[in-house]
DNA sequence: TTAATTTTAGAACAAATGTACTATATTTGA
DNA sequence: TCAAATATAGTACATTTGTTCTAAAATTAA
């Protein structure tokens, strides 16, 4: 493997153990085994280094995005991409930890990001439409109430990583499973008995995102 | 007042201003007009300036939660406690941005705000039952539903702040009543027609809660 | 009043860190 | 093959920061 390769999957392993606040030039250096002057040949500091990170998380997410919301898209459907992007997000997890302070020096990243909620915000709207043509979802019970939804999906779908980082410290995939279960019953009281039927499959037991996420964390 | 009060003030603001990981013990001395060496005397380290503030905050949170969900609580009293609540975050709202790198280094505050989740699951839990007998909310759709609707109200409770800095910087009080509606909104679908009622006449332009919250934030 | 205590300012020092620079070593391409 | 380029290790230096120490000033209490 390239020297950049190694430097970023250094940087990684060490924004996601001790922050990118702890983390310096010298100490992703050492862990990647080189000197902190070649690091810094390749990458001037350590907010290139985030930022490589995120672009590279933005291009591995950005496929499921478009998927998610793509026309007929159905519950199951929004199960397994939030599934993945879940377990892409908890891999970066670093990222959503540290995103104030790292946009607060990156004002360029913060655009992008805010870009992309735009975005998002228009996906989940176009996707409940989808739900509710395929006759998984109910129409929205008060006028502009879906809009309040998401803004609570948006929350809990970036911050759950912090809240599981304090709650529970660094449990892995059985992290991943119970959080994405909780922000998945979000849909629970919009659903239709069909979709709701579809729900209850998808969590079942021996269902595709069941069972596993029951077990004590901590 | 007294100095101790003084830095204590000045570190507030700075915290807020640009994140625990940047202010120094210098540059608060230098906001309150005092000496570094003089702060020192009084805070070892800037740590127990986040300490001293985690305790000042949890002691003016304290009396709403638990107020909040002592018996015959109505759907009223909980928008005016999340209200109460959501404004004195907002004030010390370094605490939850900074908060897993804070508690990466203060154990002890790490435990007690664990502890402190798990005592607001219980008053949620405990809570829901008093509105479900004042006829304001349903029972769960699903066994074990409103464990995950609790999951996800903690979430959108502690991270509501860094998702407005991050999206609409520092904008005060229109802030804090936008997400203040949208996490009310997640009472929405469980509500019996009598609690709608409530919600609406809370939510009305008029009401006590409504119309200022919808101005344009960006 | 005066001695003891508390508070304050500022200096001093060591450790850490970003940044730049130098000198080899390695790779590439004609 | 061999010159040009790229890559690497290590040094050097200025800054920042936490921490400790000293001495003066202010306050307190007898």
């Amino acid at each position: 493997m390239n020297t950049k390769d190694r430097i970023l999957q250094a940087a990684l392993r060490q924004f996601n153990a001790i922050g990118t606040g702890q983390a310096t030039v010298r100490s992703i250096a050492a862990e990647a085994g080189i000197s902190h002057g070649n690091l810094c040949y390749h990458y001037k500091n350590t907010d290139e280094l985030i930022e490589a990170l995120y672009l590279q998380l933005a291009g591995r997410v950005a496929p499921y995005a478009q998927m998610a919301f793509s026309e007929g898209i159905s519950l199951e459907g929004v199960f397994g991409q939030a599934w993945q992007t879940f377990g892409l997000l908890y891999q970066y997890r670093f990222l959503l930890i540290d995103f104030v302070q790292i946009t607060r020096r990156l004002e360029r990243m913060k655009q992008n990001f805010q870009q992309l909620m735009d975005v998002r915000r228009q996906q989940f709207l176009y996707g409940f439409k989808q739900l509710e043509e395929q006759g998984e979802m109910k129409p929205e019970p008060l006028p502009g109430h879906y809009e309040l939804l998401i803004t609570n999906l948006l929350i809990v779908g970036n911050n759950w990583i912090s809240e599981a980082e304090v709650q529970f410290g660094d449990k892995g995939d059985a992290v991943v499973a119970h959080y994405h279960r909780a922000m998945m019953a979000l849909f629970v009281p919009y659903l239709t008995p069909k979709g709701l039927r579809a729900y209850q499959a998808l969590t079942a037991d021996d269902g595709a995102y069941g069972g596993k996420a029951d077990k004590p964390l901590r």
